[in-house]
DNA sequence: TGTTGACCTCAATCTGGCTTGAAGTTGCAC
DNA sequence: GTGCAACTTCAAGCCAGATTGAGGTCAACA
């Protein structure tokens, strides 16, 4: 249990320093006491921080990450809510799939306009199903 | 070439017209005209709302989203770059699926807190290793 | 035993992505 | 031709997610 301070876990994570405070102020992150006035952290915090990016990566906002850690530090034990999650996860992978095959068509496709290349258009057509969002 | 106003574009997109004329302003999308004061859209804006969605959605901000809609509204023909942004959209989706795989290895796991796990800790390792973002 | 550089707090500020509101204009049904 | 709902512009406001700056503290090394 190695006792990191913060500009290692800032270096190691690749979190600033005042990003680190934010989500303690926010209750994401626990400092595991202090050394002097200095955060102490435990190194299992580098896990939640690299759930914390994936977690924003997916698209959610720190609040629902926040709400999905919750029991001291453990995972809450909600695992239809944490099910529901992994769908939406999922339902995020399909759409990014779409974004990636449009990317690699329209880098190759010789259409001059993409409007008028029947296989973008339907590649569209399809993002247009999976894409609805409040 | 059928011309929609504002607000079957909003309906159809799912984007309220004050995201529209925000979305206009910043150059992502040209209205096809006037009918008096008001927008005409060529329904081939709904395509390209619909890949600023995926782009939203696979964390890209509008104005990079901008940057890869250039040429007066044809896609630009930079295919490096359209192939570089799609290896940026893959490596979301992996990182994504390690996020997808870790809530639903939480919401099976029996261990009563997943620092201990160590299916989990090995997730998080290869997360840490796929989720360093600026 | 300084001193100094990395930390600390707390409030203010910034950016991105919109939304809202006030005040004005207009297409269209009657 | 009149009314009015649906548009318009433009500036200000709002929220999330941090970052910055001023002013203070302290661990560790020379």
């Amino acid at each position: 249990m190695k006792s990191l301070d913060i500009s290692e876990v800032s270096q190691r994570s690749g979190l600033k320093p005042s990003a680190l405070r934010y989500y303690e102020d926010l209750g994401l992150i626990q400092s595991d006491g202090r050394k002097g006035l200095r955060r102490q952290y435990d190194d299992t915090v580098l896990e939640r921080l690299a759930l914390i990016s994936l977690g924003r990566s997916a698209g959610f906002s720190l609040k629902e990450i926040h709400s999905i850690f919750q029991n001291e530090g453990r995972f809450e034990l909600d695992r239809d809510r944490l099910r529901a999650q992994a769908r939406m996860v999922e339902q995020q992978i399909r759409r990014l799939r779409i974004l990636a095959r449009a990317l690699n068509h329209v880098s190759d496709c010789p259409a001059p306009q993409h409007a008028e290349c029947p296989t973008f258009r339907k590649m569209m057509q399809k993002a247009l199903g999976q894409s609805v969002r409040p």
